[in-house]
DNA sequence: TAGCCTAGTTTTGTATACAATTCATCCTGA
DNA sequence: TCAGGATGAATTGTATACAAAACTAGGCTA
């Protein structure tokens, strides 16, 4: 598959090709962009003006984006003090692993009984194009590949609810995600286990899989915790 | 304990006794207990006017809380067209009981561990006050009972990430919870499980706690499915 | 009579104006 | 010097006005 065709199907699954979108949903995807991507420090303070000088919305708009923002955890809201970018401790990291093990894992189990050969097909290839942002250095790259990867996992586990749980719990660590990624040697031994991972998810072994979740979740666990510690 | 005092710590514990709230706040949770408690039906459209009279907010605060319910998937929004009251088919369903299933027995494995003393004695009490709303008949009651004892449980396992993944699905699934108790031999059913659940919790036996929560789950899942399919 | 078109009404989408609150600054007085 | 408060700017909370799209009903035509 050439680069191209693999960019295109990336987006397919991504949702990024959709054109027609309410300012609304333009304006609550420019700041969940810019708060995954690192632009918005956790814990900074988000003006209405700032935001509409960014969206190009009116604050109508906005405030809509913000509340729905905010439902998903992303946001903060204190009562006429505005808006602040959601800041993850110690506890909730620990809070959220506890969820993502159970929940992933499911997924990952789900998907090798229930994704069609063309989504086995498109995992492998997601991994191959994480691998490949690894070799290159590419953060930015290296991120949309991860969502892809685990947009077509749980499309391949056929339940939305898993999705949308663990996509809210994703947005809110991606940034973190960010930050570990600086750490080369944690980031070899991640795609050593995304690799093992993948490869029970292309084989269809479910209990392979399953172990694979679980020792790829328990070692970010950990890694995100020590880096925690050190930046603090 | 009293009838009174009882009640004081069920409000408490729901935090339906704090009185500041922003008007969309207010707003939020009028249109969120009027969905819960089937006043408005499954699929049912919702305009901002009827809204607005319901809640008293003009329609700025008006959108915002229906782009947080939006969020939270209680309301669907098409563009141009409003909101509609999210409808469960049965696939959804499905969906939502496999996501459950783990979620909700980590959490009753992890109150064994962690709730304190009060917490335990909590569960109990709600218990009381769902077996003696069932014995009144009395389903507004023992709709609020029941929000009562998971709140305490998502609160005793001390992981507010899965508070919140399961908040968001009960409140889903609570209107059909409503029609789903008008079958008084499930519901008969259904208290004795929780029973259990109580017992365990109560007991702080974390296997009887995790081999309950899984009947309990499968069994409502079986009595969802059977309804279901008799209403349509 | 059935189907389609159209004018008018309703509803949603968007922008802006005004009020209330918070925040920053600088001044005063001990 | 500095604690405290007054003042004005900035920001958020709330309401309303106007524009655009969708729905409705009634009449017209085949």
């Amino acid at each position: 598959m050439t680069e191209h065709l693999l960019n295109h199907r990336m987006d397919a699954t991504l949702g990024l090709d959709t054109v027609e979108r309410s300012l609304r949903e333009q304006a609550q995807a420019t700041i969940r962009e810019a708060i995954l991507s690192g632009r918005f420090t956790a814990g900074e303070k988000l003006t209405e003006r700032q935001l509409s000088e960014l969206t190009g919305a009116s604050r109508s708009i906005l405030r809509e984006a913000l509340a729905h923002l905010e439902a998903r955890g992303l946001l903060i809201r204190q009562t006429h003090r505005g808006y602040t970018v959601a800041k993850l401790d110690a506890r909730s990291i620990h809070e959220i692993f506890e969820l993502r093990q159970p929940v992933e894992t499911l997924a990952a189990e789900l998907f090798t009984e229930r994704a069609s050969d063309r989504e086995v097909a498109e995992i492998n290839a997601a991994f191959e194009a994480i691998a490949s942002s690894f070799q290159a250095g590419d953060l930015r790259k290296m991120r949309t590949a991860k969502e892809w990867f685990f947009s077509v996992l749980f499309t391949g586990c056929r339940n939305t609810e898993i999705r949308k749980a663990l996509e809210n719990v994703f947005d809110r660590i991606s940034y973190l995600r960010i930050q570990l990624l600086n750490d080369s040697e944690r980031r070899k031994q991640a795609l050593i286990e995304m690799g093992q991972l993948a490869n029970a998810l292309v084989a269809r072994d479910r209990d392979a899989a399953r172990n694979a979740s679980i020792t790829h979740l328990e070692s970010a666990r950990q890694a995100l915790i020590k880096q925690l510690s050190k930046s603090d």
